[in-house]
RNA sequence: GCCCUCGUAGCUCAGUCGGAUAGAGCAACCGCCUCCUAAGCGGUAGGUCACACGUUCGAAUCGUGUCGAGGGCGCCA
């Protein structure tokens, strides 16, 4: 400011510039490009207004000095009281410490997993679950009010598929011979569905196996259209078993396998506050509702019978039908009445995790908010790559009608949540995760969650060791005499743990929980080659006070860190 | 064919708003427990950031093109 009053710098606004952090130690803490920024602008070199900026930047009593280097970068280089104030930030905030306050922060809905209730969750959708679940957390860390919410698609042709699936497996039971189409649903879960319908109704909705197929068009398994047969299948069902028979197969397999993912989810370490059901939609005149609100914006029109929208006006490569021939809406008009039915339950941001097949519906759902009349950065969609399991080196292929898929609980037996959680996040999302199951299987030692979670137990295991002793730890003398520490290994922790906040901020923004992960794997490597180097239970009580201070700090960030990802901190190991 | 996400060490991956000498883990090699947990630490070696051109003080990062990988393109859900 002062140079631009002197005439030295242009009054425009200063563009563009940085202040960041450094990458290693000999640049200081942090570097800014003002001067190579500007200095085309103002004619001088790089280098010689670097040396005008510094001269004329207010003195700080956290700033020791500043250099200039290189090309004409500025380096700042911290006092170490500056550096200090992290550990008493950590110690007195404990398991709030790396909350952020932002009081302008939005609501803000994360809908994430929302699998069809067909069957159990597999490992493909653990990906979405151990992202979706760090990212809310992530996100209320970092000052947001999230709700967190499962889409329970309990309406589609996929759900009929089911319910005749279960139906055809408690003929089964009943002892009826029954084809079994080949595209159906074939996990072994199926049986367990349709024994509990037999244990509460008995044969009551037994049919011939004669009964079941006649007159049906051929199935797949003879040659004929799978997909037609299965229309048929569902409309011989309707008619033989009736409304309340029928009723009874589709909410009985609904019912047990949305519980069961309920507790599946649970025992991983997901919790959702809404279970949002597509049926409910539906039934509230929602679907109607978002109908209506295009037709008043003049996107629809009438085209062989079905009502469509003009999609491709608003970015969306073709148009789409909202109204089959046959009068039912499609899914893609739950769809939009879901999302303005959030925008209209008060949230400023609806964010999506979608699995990367779904990519379509970013252009789809983009050109429906804009047809609604709706700010479409309200709606937001994070697509996560798909996880491809790997099993003796090769590539697992996985299917969820044909029942052949690892599902998530089998990945939790086998490898641990804590395991599973934390080797889901990461990558980056935006990455094809490969999943090494025999490696995830062996126990070893190469998952980084065991090297961050082993920091976390040493510390805790130097606290027990202090007990036994007559010593005490005195927070207040350590905090007093943190000037006493100065080694390397204890300026580079203390470093990384005042970055703590800020990695959070940049998850969050970011929407990357694999920051967190890889900022905790830093930590820990700070923490462990700090425990080679140095004693921390030395006999000069202000030094042993001062470093147990740094330890526990240390602890706190681990611990706060490894919570967002739902990742346990072990106390030994 | 069109669209999306990508291409970084032998393998799996980080690399934030364009910044200084491109970083980890695993695998390989050499060392370190009389000492708070060796699930650890220190060191060595390993790179044409797929390729080409462009933008600029500066490109792994931005733009265009080529090659390669995976995915998506229904009045299915």
């Amino acid at each position: 400011m002062h140079l631009q009053r002197d005439g030295v710098l242009p009054d425009d606004r200063i563009p563009d510039v940085q202040l960041e952090r450094t990458r290693s130690p000999e640049h200081g803490d942090f570097a800014s490009n003002i001067a190579m920024k500007l200095a085309k602008r103002v004619g001088m070199a790089p280098r010689e207004l670097a040396e005008l900026i510094i001269e004329r930047v207010p003195k700080s009593r956290q700033v020791e000095r500043m250099e200039i280097a290189g090309p004409g970068f500025i380096n700042i280089f911290l006092q170490r009281c500056a550096l200090t104030g992290v550990i008493r930030d950590a110690l007195r905030h404990g398991d709030k410490y790396g909350r952020l306050r932002r009081p302008g922060r939005n609501r803000i809905t994360v809908e994430f997993v929302s699998a069809n209730p067909t069957g159990p969750l597999h490992v493909g959708h653990g990906r979405g679950a151990a992202y979706g679940a760090s990212l809310a957390s992530i996100l209320t860390a970092a000052g947001y009010s999230v709700q967190r919410e499962y889409y329970v698609n309990d309406n589609g042709r996929q759900m009929d598929i089911l319910a005749v699936c279960v139906w055809l497996r408690y003929l089964e039971l009943c002892g009826e011979r029954v084809s079994f189409p080949d595209n159906g649903y074939r996990g072994d879960y199926i049986y367990d569905i349709a024994r509990i319908v037999r244990a509460d109704h008995g044969d009551k909705w037994r049919f011939t196996g004669f009964d079941v197929s006649d007159g049906l068009p051929p199935g797949v398994n003879e040659g004929g259209d799978g997909e037609v047969y299965l229309d048929a299948l569902i409309e011989r069902a309707r008619e033989l078993l009736g409304d309340a028979g029928y009723a009874i197969f589709f909410d009985t397999a609904c019912g047990n396998i949305l519980d069961d993912i309920k507790d599946d989810l649970a025992d991983f370490g997901v919790r959702f506050d809404t279970w949002f059901s597509e049926r409910e939609l539906e039934q509230t005149g929602a679907v109607q509702h978002a109908i209506d609100r295009l037709r008043e914006n003049g996107h629809l029109y009438e085209k062989d019978g079905a009502i469509w929208f003009r999609a491709s006006d608003l970015g969306d490569e073709k148009d789409r039908v909202i109204v089959r021939e046959n009068g039912r809406t499609t899914y893609f008009a739950s769809d939009i009445a879901y999302f303005l039915n959030k925008l209209e339950r008060g949230f400023e941001t609806a964010l999506y995790v979608f699995g990367a097949d779904h990519h379509g519906y970013v252009a789809r759902l983009r050109a429906a908010a804009l047809g609604m009349g709706e700010d479409p950065d309200r709606l937001e969609i994070q697509l996560v790559q798909f996880a491809v399991l790997y099993r003796f080196g090769e590539k697992v292929a996985m299917s969820t009608r044909s029942g052949q898929f690892i599902t998530l609980r089998e990945l939790r037996d086998e490898v641990g949540t804590d395991a599973a959680r934390f080797f889901y996040v990461m990558r980056s999302h935006d990455q094809h995760l490969d999943f090494d199951l025999d490696l995830a299987k062996s126990r070893s030692n190469e998952n980084p969650v065991y090297y961050i979670q082993y920091a976390h137990a040493r510390i805790c295991s130097v606290f027990r060791n202090l007990e036994e002793t007559d010593q005490r730890h005195n927070r207040e003398i350590g905090n007093v005499a943190l000037d006493l520490l100065e080694e390397d290994h204890e300026l580079a922790l203390m470093r990384t743990i005042s970055r703590f906040p800020e990695t959070i901020e940049s998850a969050a923004r970011l929407r990357a929980p694999h920051l967190l992960a890889h900022y905790l794997h830093a930590l820990a490597t700070d923490l462990h080659s700090y425990y080679n180097a140095h004693q921390f239970l030395v006999k000069e009580e202000n030094l042993r006070n001062a470093r147990l201070n740094l330890v526990q700090a240390t602890r706190t960030v681990l611990r706060n860190g490894l919570a967002l990802l739902g990742v346990s901190a072990p106390e030994e190991m």
